[in-house]
DNA sequence: GCCAACGTTGGC
DNA sequence: GCCAACGTTGGC
């Protein structure tokens, strides 16, 4: 089992979009590191829901349901995607400044990778935030 | 809305 | 293979 963070801005499609649909295609990734960790998502891995630029906070928690398959809404095959359903709210949303504050975090790749939009996430600091949202 | 950081592209 | 130019992301 393996933990990631993905990102995605709220007013395009936001955690609340993803509650109402009830899963999602998770497509328009187009950079190799983020791709290459799309690749690596196994069905029942944990994703933290992370809304960037409005909000900066991770809102929920997802869960992978679809591995990785080629991304439909480009012709180049370079490209995947994977689906996922909302699993759980946090309680308490974690911003970005939270976790920029808190010295147990600072190699989370959030804040040292701030470009990155699918993450992987340690099962520690999957954990911690868990911990720090309750 | 600006801009720094970073990734990609293409000319040489 | 280098690097300048350009595009994109995301914090502020």
């Amino acid at each position: 089992m393996n933990y990631w963070l993905v990102k995605s801005e709220p007013e395009s499609y936001s955690w609340e979009d993803l509650k109402k649909d009830g899963r999602t295609m998770w497509n328009g990734v187009r950079n190799y590191q983020a791709r290459n960790n799309l690749n690596k998502m196994k069905i029942g891995d944990l994703v933290f829901y992370y809304h960037s630029n409005t909000g900066k906070e991770i809102v929920g928690i997802a869960k992978v349901i679809k591995e990785q398959y080629p991304d439909p809404t480009t012709e180049d095959n370079r490209w995947v995607v994977v689906d996922i359903e909302p699993y759980k709210d946090l309680k308490n949303k974690v911003s970005l400044e939270k976790v920029k504050s808190d010295p147990k975090l600072e190699n989370f790749k959030l804040v040292t990778h701030s470009r990155l939009s699918v993450m992987d996430v340690s099962k520690d600091d999957f954990q911690y935030i868990v911990q720090l949202s309750e």
